[in-house]
DNA sequence: GACGCTTTTGACAGCGATTTCGAGCTGATG
DNA sequence: CATCAGCTCGAAATCGCTGTCAAAAGCGTC
């Protein structure tokens, strides 16, 4: 069954007795084949155990079949949810995508652009880049975008993108509903756009429910746990009173919440705590994390489809992606 | 710089005033040429912004330059880290990684498998599979493989495993010289190598102990979250007595931590636990978890490195990966 | 049975590289 | 000055498949 060295499609023609166009047609669907010629082909390749060779059609074709997707940290818990989007939505019509990651490097990203470039993809899904918008409409010159996290129009581009600003707001009202009014927030990096507007909605909530904003609250981390720890350690030093806290992802709240437990402050009887992403593990945190979820899987989903109707020339339609926030125990009515 | 349509390797020749061949040549460093065309070509290259089709290029070679990875979820937060060591070992030779998820269904393993040789990946890195030893054997006739968590030796094939009994072993150890005596475990599948392995671990350290294995504080779980919870509960529900825990992975780990923090039962103090994998989010579950830690990311490293010299067919050299418990804040002295 | 149309089919030219083969140059040797 | 070995480098075949084009085959009609 399984032939030593690759079975060709000319071997295929061969053994059917017809012709390689023929063999191409009824592989492809191209043309109409005389029934008879079809299932000597059929049976042909049965028996020879013949895959098209994918790496020659793409050449011939000028396309490889496959769509490049940069991402920040392929490891990061965020991301993954998402790449498992995107597999699951370009499995379909045979398209393969190919991760890189970037490591959070304007440099390394343009590395990983040329590179996917060198293969030929179909498409490139950039998740939350660091590159400028410039040289970005500058690939979409040539190639087929899907960008997330940012706010861009053109040809050849679709940029994806949740309403931070609204989600981080609703979490900020959440606490407040729950009577806080000291609430300090843990925001993202200066530089990255979702950052920026959670931390908008946050000051927002803030705004609307006529409290003060106090500058001194918000302490800036760098999405990971680390980051999260120190900040709460940074707040705690200041030696301010704050019942609430939102941290502007889970992986900085998980760091958050270990400081508390530290400083042996109770989540969430002394401090209520808020997530958002709701990653996978959120779950299962003690207590189980309140936060919003942000389907990341979705997001690769529409990422993908949004690919293929860019690569296949259809209009794009990009459903909305829900983002709301999830009560689970680590929030609760403030005390006394 | 950035031409809209690809530039093509003899347009480059034809803009340095030599032949393909001789662009080729300089580009693989196949053959020697006179300083004075090299240089010529390398301008040229620079003007005309090339980057030679790998597509192109791998169906000349017979060669992708790309290494299909069979991971059971890409969104594990285990496995992920693994990908980024597959990743980064990969880079440097040009190489690039081609994820695809079996989804632990033998069936979409077997299509997987199909999709890369179709793809023609120059190798497959199988992170415990559900394909059967037979069926990875007749692969491994074809194309280079690398295999973890299973043992098996052959020709164009290399399997890379840990020492899961040991490791377990000590994880054991490590509650027993702490004092515990009635130490639970929450086993894998049982159709899982890496569980059968650390269950025998568990099994073997409490026999040299001296101590009695009670079949009834084994309970099996699916290495996730939610089974973790479920079996901890299972384990509360028999009424029987322990003062420690051992899961035979992190994730389980934190499902049976939320466990028992639901029932109000305490982290060390009541209850200690230890999970293995060391995930990154060990480090910041409430209490800190005392886990066996492999290192996810180099074993993804090693499996590349493996797979790079099977390619190019030297010897292959798998260094030892070291595995070891790491003590943190979830397990203490067994109290009274 | 010839004629005009439509449907099938095969030959062949690419796609963008690599690689083999041998021609042209160079310099050294007799 | 002729001869030969050693380098460079170009022409052309090749990798496996697609897609165009025109020939061949089939079919209905008169």
């Amino acid at each position: 069954m399984d032939g030593r060295s690759p079975v060709t499609l000319e071997e295929v023609a061969r053994r059917a007795g017809v012709s390689p166009s023929t063999v191409s047609r009824i592989l492809n669907g191209t043309a109409r084949v005389r029934e008879s010629k079809r299932q000597a082909v059929e049976r042909a390749i049965a028996d020879l155990g013949y895959h098209p060779n994918v790496i020659a059609r793409g050449l011939a074709r000028g396309r490889s079949m496959s769509v490049g997707v940069i991402t920040q940290d392929i490891a990061s818990p965020f991301y993954n949810e998402t790449l498992k989007g995107i597999e699951d939505s370009l499995a379909g019509p045979g398209y393969a995508p190919l991760f890189v990651s970037g490591h959070w490097n304007e440099a390394k990203e343009a590395e990983c652009m040329a590179l996917l470039v060198a293969r030929r993809v179909d498409g490139v899904i950039v998740l939350t880049g660091m590159i400028d918008d410039a040289t970005l409409l500058g690939y979409a010159l040539r190639l087929p975008l899907v960008i997330t996290g940012r706010n861009l129009r053109g040809p050849n581009l679709v940029s994806i993108q949740l309403d931070n600003e609204q989600a981080a707001f609703d979490a900020t009202w959440h606490l407040i509903e729950l009577g806080h009014t000291r609430i300090a927030h843990i925001a993202g990096p200066e530089s990255n756009v979702d950052a920026q507007e959670r931390l908008a909605g946050y000051r927002r909530a803030l705004t609307e429910a006529r409290l003060p904003v106090d500058e001194r609250l918000i302490v800036i981390g760098d999405f990971h746990e680390a980051s999260g720890l120190l900040a709460l350690n940074q707040l705690l030093e200041t030696r301010l009173h704050f019942t609430a806290l939102f941290a502007a992802n889970d992986q900085m709240a998980y760091g958050a919440r270990l400081a508390l437990y530290r400083k042996g402050i109770r989540v969430p009887e002394d401090v209520s705590l808020i997530g958002f992403d709701d990653l996978p593990s959120s779950l299962y945190t003690t207590p189980p994390l309140t936060t919003v979820r942000q389907s990341a899987y979705d997001l690769g989903k529409v990422a993908g489809e949004a690919m293929l109707q860019l690569i296949s020339g259809q209009a794009v339609s990009v459903p909305a992606l829900p983002l709301r926030v999830i009560v689970r125990e680590s929030t609760m009515l403030r005390r006394g």
